[in-house]
DNA sequence: AAACTAATAT
DNA sequence: TATATTAGTT
């Protein structure tokens, strides 16, 4: 039986940990030794000192060996972390033993979290029971098994009830370093104890086993509601504090705003660094037909980069190309037109194209206009994730958002519909399924809608150069999708279908004109519209695209045109991607897209 | 002490 | 990658 070196750490806990399987001996004391260099762990937290393991023992009298060194030493050792299943002695045996003779803490452990056997373990006097993987958390924790148990002897010595917290604490922990264990700070007890607490209250289970913190997933709803903050408090002035309040959603921390700020602003940068790029070498276009003085007529375009996804996916970087006119968009009411052209030549048919994933994935106009909405993703079990309400800031609605668990298996369970225009092929079934297939050729979508005009004074000047004159929040809500066809492409069976509209509750109306060759979606409720840095052009060798979540079946159309009227602020977020793109200089405009994404 | 942010970890 | 956590600063 030997046992590690007893003097490895200066200060900690002395723990004895019984298991029969050497490679998660070795995991556990790896850990261990990280909590013991980590002299930082929380105030309070005590150092683990000394790890001893029992190595290669025969397996079949391991417990019994425990139980021998904890009776020869039993003042050597603060804590005992055993597993369950363990061949000759039952691990509950030992913990009987150990609880009879020497009313150490014990912490069990086994790889499953069976409930009869933790509750077994509870009953036996198991002070907390570790699922294996036992994590870092977990073991930085144990401390306070062993300062329960202090606290609880210095209060039977004492025979006070009724002692004062602070003294009882103090007492505590003058035992604890009696015993050579390191506390780092006894000046706070008080705190510290709340958090011990608070620690305990929101990690441990009725039946011991430790629950991980929910995570919070930024929906698209969510972010539409810290952007909204955002705004309103002023680039400047923004902090996660004052997110966090403006908000409103429980639950939510000031350091999930804090850390979905430091995103966000990255991603801001990040535009603005393109932007400032993109002005430098810019190239003239021709603006011969810009408008009035009190348009804007702008160009942007930007490159979508999928071609290094590996999965079979042959798009490289394709360049698209958009106009955007807005018709004085200071005032309210006004209507912005965005009509987005493609070249005529890009009329192969998509649909040889290997299937319609393909059609998915290259679909840059659902960074354009994406209808998505929280999308159902089977791929989260329901035990990891948790909706919560939240308040839509519009209050008429019951926006999601997502916490989500932890997982062990770090499988992919990206929201990509939310921020993505570029839908990631193994979502595609999620996000945009095969009826929503759209043959091209749209040679041009457009976009209208009434722009709410928002005090820009909040923008930080020289955040986003480009921004900057293009402050006022562009908002929409889609009342109507307008499909305009060319007079030389005519439906072949003269029936334009519309399957379905994510994120378009529903669907009032379709009027299809043919004489004017235009069909018209009415809409009973808004729909999110994302008119991103991606107002896109379509590339030239574009195999096919398609309006995501807009379906045009068996028709050939050379435009569209999206009508969005906006009646509040739908999408607060994607203003900013309104303002990168829809640039008063009317110069040309060269996006990379950023990870595909209007902000990811 | 509380909030912020950059850096780092998971 | 997205989000959480830490550490150092204000």
């Amino acid at each position: 039986m030997a046992l590690a070196d007893a003097t490895a750490f200066p200060y900690g806990l002395r723990v004895l940990v019984v298991d029969d399987d050497p490679t998660w001996l070795k995991i556990l004391e790896k850990m261990l030794r990280k909590c013991s260099y980590e002299g930082r762990i929380s105030a309070f937290d005590i150092v683990i000192r000394t790890v001893y393991n029992l190595p290669a023992v025969t397996t079949c009298d391991l417990a019994r060996v425990a139980l021998e060194i904890l009776r020869e030493r039993r003042n050597r050792f603060d804590i005992v972390i055993s597993d369950v299943n363990m061949p000759d002695m039952d691990g509950f045996k030992l913990l009987e033993h150990i609880g009879l003779e020497m009313d150490l803490p014990v912490i069990m452990m086994s790889i499953d979290g069976e409930t009869s056997r933790v509750m077994k373990g509870v009953q036996h006097g198991a002070c907390d029971y570790l699922l294996k993987p036992v994590r870092m958390k977990e073991l930085r924790n144990i401390w306070q098994h062993v300062y329960r148990k202090k606290m609880h002897e210095v209060k039977e010595i004492e025979g006070h009830d009724n002692f004062d917290d602070i003294q009882m604490l103090r007492n505590g922990c003058e035992a604890l370093e009696e015993r050579g264990l390191y506390i780092r700070s006894e000046s706070d007890t008080m705190r510290k104890r709340k958090d011990v607490d608070k620690d305990h209250a929101d990690q441990e289970l009725s039946d011991g086993t430790t629950v991980k913190k929910a995570r919070v997933v930024w929906s698209v709803d969510l972010h539409q509601k810290f952007v909204n903050a955002v705004n309103q408090i002023g680039f400047d002035k923004v902090g996660p504090k004052k997110i966090l309040d403006l908000m409103n959603v429980p639950g939510l921390t000031r350091e999930n705003v804090a850390s979905h700020l430091q995103k966000y602003r990255l991603y801001l940068s990040r535009l603005q660094k393109q932007n400032e790029e993109r002005i430098m070498g810019a190239t003239r276009q021709d603006f011969s037909h810009k408008g009035p003085s009190d348009n804007l007529n702008l160009r942007s375009s930007f490159n979508e980069q999928t071609g290094n996804v590996t999965n079979g996916y042959q798009h490289g970087s394709q360049k698209i190309q958009a106009q955007a006119n807005l018709l004085d968009c200071h005032l309210e009411d006004t209507k912005v037109v965005v009509p987005l052209q493609v070249p005529d030549k890009n009329r192969t048919p998509v649909s040889d194209a290997t299937d319609t994933q393909n059609v998915t994935s290259a679909s840059p106009l659902g960074g354009v206009l994406s209808f998505e909405r929280m999308p159902v993703n089977q791929d989260r079990k329901p035990s990891e994730t948790m909706i919560l309400d939240c308040q839509s800031w519009r209050g008429n609605e019951a926006p999601k958002q997502f916490m989500q668990y932890p997982k062990r298996n770090h499988e992919r369970c990206d929201l990509l519909g939310d921020y993505s225009c570029l839908p990631k092929p193994d979502l595609e079934q999620t996000i945009a399924p095969s009826h929503l297939y759209v043959p091209p050729p749209v040679s041009s979508v457009s976009c209208s809608m009434e722009g709410d005009t928002r005090d820009s004074s909040d923008v930080k000047p020289g955040l986003l150069g480009c921004m900057k004159p293009l402050s006022p929040a562009i908002n929409c809500t889609v009342d109507s999708v307008s499909v305009q066809l060319s007079d030389r492409v005519t439906s072949t069976d003269g029936d334009l279908k519309f399957s379905s509209v994510q994120g378009l509750p529903s669907i009032k109306d379709c009027y299809f004109d043919q004489t004017k060759n235009q069909a018209t979606l009415l809409t009973s409720e808004e729909a999110s519209i994302i008119c991103g840095t991606d107002l896109a052009c379509l590339p030239d060798d574009l195999p096919g695209y398609q309006l995501q979540g807009v379906s045009l079946e068996n028709i050939g159309l050379n435009s569209i045109d999206l009508f969005q009227y906006n009646d509040a602020m739908i999408l607060p977020g994607l203003q900013n991607n309104w303002y990168d793109d829809l640039e008063f200089s009317g110069e040309t405009t060269d996006y990379q897209l950023i990870d595909g994404c209007l902000f990811a």
